[in-house]
DNA sequence: TAGTGGTCTAGACCACAAA
DNA sequence: TTGTGGTCTAGACCACTAG
């Protein structure tokens, strides 16, 4: 029942980051003071900022400290990563442009409205910008009635899905990739030739059980690739 | 340069269990033996343990021992199912023919000498029929090395994949997809317009950390779609 | 009771980065 | 030169399991 003292000094430790008070970038103190702080060897102190270097939540630069580490945005695997953490993880500039902002009475015949079922959905339209270069142009339905405010957001600042699990987490996805060739519409927006595949991810997410986006995401093949690392084991 | 020794000792365990020495279920040696069959600390030969714990290759049971672990089988997540019994599952009749078969001594650049480092591959390509329509193209390249009797076998019977997973488990995949248009090759043996995009699916599959294979899948746009279910929630 | 993993200590030496 | 993380040692005590 008792708490081993590695875990007691994580604990410190993870409670210094949750309240803000050492922020994301910040240097952490270094194994030998965390030692002298907690009345306790270096291995034990190691030890603590170990379990929170797994979990992510720290990164060691050698020589040089221990520093808070940049959450990452979604979960492990075959990870739905946000696309603006993406592009800007590679370096690059992301920008995002709305085409189009629409509700809707879904007819029961289509897609989305078969998996979301709801009676009004909204749907936006938008391009992501790599570099002033469009690499994405993502189709987004929700359910009017989960997501009421969805059509008033701001998504050049937080980016839909990021938006959307803010609200309501992510537990479940389906995913399908397929190649197509483009629509006149995507060539225009995606800056196409008109030979250029495409590969099409359609995404449902859903949040314990309940539907909550059907999204469409097209990305030209000449600039994307989908790449996963699946650990098995486990 | 140095490898640090329980880097070594983890080594030793990892080739232990992937040659089959160590099968499921079997306890090595205890941390104190470790320690003295490796002339190492017993903080050392743990911390080796450590490892292969977190990767999931092992288990301990407080105050028992620890054990070789179960992989979980190669369904899970985003697997890419067996495409025989995938075929099958949907009722209709799978064939394979094999195009080509050789043996080779890869040059440094080419993708998958890189992936598998091995100083002699066997490369196999194959087509997979599903109702008398090709449904894909496989070229898989596997380190000869490890897996001297691949070409020999009859992959009409027991699919690739099968095989290598019967010699030596998967415990981890990179997985790209692609769109692609086909090349010539391509269009002749998929059968395909010239307008068809393709899907290409590249995965490289390791064995406790060793590559075992690289394979390249090409699947006709409009006869095929990736699809997977993901289960986020813990 | 003997053996296991879980925790912990108080040292040590190293390579490397920054000042 | 100083401080950092990376590695390693040779002990120790504990709680727990199994014979």
């Amino acid at each position: 029942m008792k708490l081993p003292k590695y875990r007691f000094i994580s604990n410190e430790i993870k409670d210094n980051i949750s309240s803000n008070l050492w922020q994301v970038g910040y240097q952490i103190p270094s194994e030998t003071e965390l030692a002298n702080q907690f009345s306790a060897s270096r291995m034990t102190a190691r030890k603590a900022v170990d379990e929170l270097v797994n979990l992510g939540v720290l990164e060691r630069v050698p020589s040089v400290g221990t520093f808070v580490k940049e959450p990452v945005s979604q979960s492990s695997l075959l990870e739905i990563r946000n696309i603006a953490d993406e592009i800007s993880s590679r370096g690059h500039v992301h920008k995002m442009t709305v085409l189009s902002k629409l509700t809707l009475i879904p007819k029961d015949n289509s897609d989305f409205s078969r998996s979301l079922n709801s009676s009004t959905v909204f749907k936006i339209v938008m391009v992501h910008w790599e570099n002033e270069l469009p690499i994405q142009l993502e189709e987004r339905y929700v359910s009017a009635a989960q997501i009421p405010l969805f059509l008033q957001q701001d998504f050049s600042k937080v980016t839909a899905s990021e938006y959307l699990s803010s609200i309501t987490p992510v537990t479940e996805a389906e995913i399908t990739v397929e190649a197509v060739m483009p629509t006149k519409i995507l060539i225009h927006h995606l800056q196409l030739d008109d030979n250029t595949p495409c590969l099409k991810v359609t995404r449902i997410t859903h949040s314990y059980g309940k539907p909550v986006c059907y999204a469409v995401l097209y990305h030209p093949a000449d600039r994307f690739k989908l790449t996963s690392h699946l650990d098995l084991a486990q």
